[in-house]
DNA sequence: TTATCTTGGTTTCCAGGGAAACTTTTGTCA
DNA sequence: TGACAAAAGTTTCCCTGGAAACCAAGATAA
């Protein structure tokens, strides 16, 4: 046998990173194929939703917001305008400082796309059981 | 004025996913810093202890415990391998079916690990507050 | 036994995102 | 004012993972 006494280690299953990990994948992997249908992904659509109703959101803000690096959220602006989606302007008084803003047909599409947000968690929700004081 | 009166969306706190996303990344970056000290990826980990303490798992039994394609699954096998933390062999009357195997090495590394990973979670339950009975 | 189908696993190609280098503008300080 | 430092964005390089093509080995059927 090669099996000398081995230390115990914890399972993977008494872990929240791994639970976190496997239903968050479960949640945005589906919400992901609906948005496919229109040409979009769930970063954009979080992008596209931070800028909705708002004016003068920043690129630093947008950053936050998607809790990614400058790098990445600026290649992310770069696709949404290449579709019309969004505008990148200078800010008043800089030519440094970018303004970013939905375009009309930016604000037809984000309707839609919360819709989806929204069907995506009823999809869930509607598969948890009621709370009970079980656990309390 | 350009915003005239836009649809009404959901905003992204409302969604189970979006914060989903976010409570995973947290956990699984921080982990992730604790790991790379040993040359060590969430994955990887994932991977490692999937096979430890047991013989004979198979390719198809650790592509499901990793949540992963065929083919990504073989590409962090192959790095495991190029570490010598793991062996593929044939399994028996078979020059097809591999099984895959932890070595001295890896056996020796993974509770390593696992420390890590009970490490995290520690981290993270102790900024939670005690149960109450709000919610319930 | 041979021919075809299926299955296990690898490789290739592509998209997304992080790190860091780089460019341009702005601010600061001598 | 001129020189240098800091900040905003972009670009490049690299790594990870999915999709799908591909290859080799068993299985099945003629």
């Amino acid at each position: 046998m090669s099996n000398t006494t081995l230390t115990p280690a914890s399972p993977l299953e008494t872990h929240i990173g791994f639970w976190l990990r496997f239903v968050s994948n479960q949640v945005s992997s589906r919400f992901q194929k609906l948005l496919e249908e229109h040409g979009t992904t769930v970063t954009e659509w979080v992008a596209m939703r931070t800028l909705y109703a708002r004016e003068d959101v920043t690129h630093a803000e947008l950053i936050n917001a998607l809790g990614m690096t400058k790098g990445a959220a600026s290649k992310i602006l770069s696709k949404l305008e290449s579709k019309a989606l969004i505008e990148r302007r200078f800010a008043e008084n800089s030519a440094k400082v970018q303004v970013l803003r939905l375009t009309a047909k930016g604000n037809a599409l984000l309707p839609v796309l919360a819709a989806l947000a929204d069907a995506n968690d009823a999809f869930f929700s509607a598969t948890l059981t009621k709370p009970s004081n079980r656990h309390c």
